[in-house]
DNA sequence: CTCTTTAATTCGAGGCTCGAAAAAAATAGT
DNA sequence: ACTATTTTTTTCGAGCCTCGAATTAAAGAG
């Protein structure tokens, strides 16, 4: 709400109607009375408020779920989200491979399909024919009582322009400027959302816990490349002019190691998964990247980390550091916020985490000493899956279920 | 207006009177009409909202500011908000001085105080004693039809947790955690801001120039010290834990420069006015910064640099190269943001941009070529000052007079 | 002195939330 | 078996809000 807004008397029951909807998406199923208790509304606004959603097909009773029996008065009635209003579809892109899955309005998984391309081969009409045959094949497959596809959200390996929906550059293929956006929208006629896999994960940390990464906090991923998705004031930051939080892109050592985006000296060059390959194999740090490291190689190459203090042991010394190095510099920026470590790199917390805390311990100084919150997800895939289809279902209960309309947006339903 | 929040129909009117108020403090003098085009709002309700207003006093018809007389119709009545409504106080705390302002609601100066304090031997009560005594004077002095005190801003150089209004830790002075908030309030029966001195010139940046820095955007202060202030998605960023913003102390050289911080290796210990002192004068880069730096002695140094290829031009080209680095850091992590220079180190941006530049243009790299936005203010006072008071003003403006009380908080007055 | 033009206010319609009262739907007790 | 009790949910009126249309106010033009 800013300063140079105005306010309709329907807003008010436009937010409200976005509160229900959250406090019923985060419960699952809930009466009218414990939305009365959870939200603060009034009664006769809560019953406004949920007959006017169960008449539009959003939410509907649940009579099979009853939530406490045998009581004295009259029972409550569960209430939950109808899944089968909508349907929203995901999809992953990375390194030749696509994935994409369908969920009902609940977040029930309906359908998935995972594709293997040779993305690094492919021109940007390639990735779109194959991504919009996968959705194809899944939204014809899907049971006939199944809602109709109302979104789209896409998590890629690369830096997005959220706002046009477009990609602009990915390690994992040669064309750049890709506006998927565009594309399937005009193709399923609906909304859709592109940004990184950072940014998605960040979504589903918030989703996941989100009394820890409440207003401000940054989910790092650590796997083949280094990226960063931020939340700040409650909202993902997207960046204005292209996509915000290259992470992996701040300098760490001046002139340093090849990166792969053609720069020297950046934090993924020495972090990323093709950095502790590279520097294991006896290669020189300016020598060009690999193009993948497949997780095999990368275990094999922690455990010997683990075993034995050699090589190995001393690369990820140097990911801790550059690591750290990156985080000073965030937490000077703007707070210690909390952080979530996501991917390989986090499943080998144990070996940097010494460096890393050594070069951050030095940056609180002012008063109260700051424990920093750093936590780990090794698996960086379901977190991106996750963070899609929250970005998907919000999207839908913030901006098309929110008014009254339910339906007033025509969609042309393909498929 | 977040997901958890509850909206009540009252909720409109407090926001639409904010979006009034807003108008008639950008643009000073605005009939009814002007506002009915200004905001979007329809006659019926602009008139409710302003005989509200004006019944509390708020603003005011102004009849001698005719706007534009001999026309066809009725002339409008311009409006204005009533100086007299209240009275807000600034305080500026820095090295040895301590200045205090006393405005209007128009933000017109009342009156005006300067004070000469021995900061570094003064314990936290000699402070708040000084500035207590200056603002009783202020107070005592001003015309009797001025409107009572209604909020005071300070702006400190030093680290603060605004949420606390308290000054945790501050360069000129001995004392740590020094809640100048709880002191002036309890002694004036008002609300009290306390915020960094970047901060104050962050606001007043917004105010000044709304166009250029919109949502979000940096100032950063180059003078003594060096310091951060953020405003990110339209809101000032002032930290979740402490103080936010710490650009001068992000790593620059790990092990290097000694810092006036203690640790070594701080952007600052490079760029600030101190360390080019240290660097021209023959002093090792590890030895202990000086307390002050008088500006006659920075400009002499400045104009060597300027006239000949010595010591001086390299300290100059060193303190680019760091701030530079330190933008690098910046522009990755939270997008290529416009970014304010501001005080003795904007009056020198000939000397230390071609090596700022340098550092920074290797940033962008993705897509489109950012053009960065970096302007200079060589004169931070004005700027702490105009953003105290705007601090104070938009409270008022945003909290107090927002919704229809103008006056329900019982306000104690001292003096 | 009347006509025209522009500004500002007034009034009713249609929303919204909320509190109080009423209705609905179960169990508990005799 | 039937009434009393308890709890949930809905209904209804009061009091906000904004807005469009009609009305009133206040000037200059002729």
């Amino acid at each position: 709400m800013f300063l140079d807004e105005i306010a309709r008397p329907d807003d008010v029951r436009r937010q409200n109607r976005r509160l229900v909807l959250a406090t019923l998406r985060r419960h699952g199923l809930l009466s009218r009375t414990d939305i009365v208790a959870q939200t603060g509304l009034s009664p006769s606004t809560v019953s406004a408020i949920t007959t006017a959603l169960i008449s539009e097909g959003i939410i509907a009773e649940s009579r099979d779920g009853d939530i406490i029996a045998n009581r004295r008065g009259r029972p409550q009635v569960a209430l939950t989200l109808n899944p089968a209003v909508a349907t929203v579809a995901t999809v992953e892109l990375a390194l030749n491979l696509v994935h994409a899955v369908l969920f009902d309005y609940k977040g029930q998984m309906i359908a998935e399909e995972f594709h293997r391309v040779s993305t690094l081969d492919a021109k940007s009409d390639d990735l779109i024919h194959s991504i919009c045959l996968m959705l194809d094949n899944l939204l014809e497959s899907r049971p006939p009582n199944a809602g109709r596809l109302m979104h789209i959200s896409m998590g890629v390996q690369g830096v997005t322009d959220a706002a046009r929906a477009t990609m602009l550059w990915s390690p994992i293929t040669p064309d750049s400027n890709i506006s998927f956006g565009d594309a399937l929208s005009k193709r399923y006629g609906v909304a859709v959302a592109v940004a990184n896999d950072c940014n998605m994960i960040a979504e589903a940390l918030r989703w996941i816990d989100p009394e820890h990464y409440a207003e401000d906090f940054a989910a790092i991923l650590l796997s083949h490349g280094i990226g960063m998705g931020l939340y700040l004031k409650g909202k993902p930051f997207l960046g204005a002019h292209s996509s915000a939080a290259e992470f992996g892109h701040m300098l760490h050592v001046p002139n340093g190691a090849l990166c792969r985006c053609g720069r020297h000296g950046c934090i993924e060059a020495y972090a990323s998964d093709y950095a502790i390959l590279r520097r294991t194999s006896g290669q020189d740090e300016k020598a060009q990247p690999a193009q993948d490291v497949d997780a095999a190689t990368y275990n094999e190459i922690a455990n010997r980390a683990r075993t034995r203090d050699g090589e190995e042991r001393a690369a990820f010394r140097k990911a801790g550091q550059a690591i750290g190095s990156g985080l000073r510099s965030l937490y000077s920026l703007i707070d210690p916020i909390p952080v979530a470590l996501v991917g390989s790199g986090a499943a080998v917390f144990d070996l940097i985490e010494d460096e890393l805390r050594d070069i951050v311990s030095s940056t609180s100084g002012w008063g109260a000493a700051q424990e920093l919150s750093i936590r780990c997800y090794p698996d960086e895939h379901p977190l991106i899956l996750q963070g899609c289809m929250m970005t998907s279902l919000l999207h839908l209960d913030t901006q098309v279920f929110a008014p009254g309309d339910a339906g007033d947006t025509p969609i042309k339903r393909a498929i």
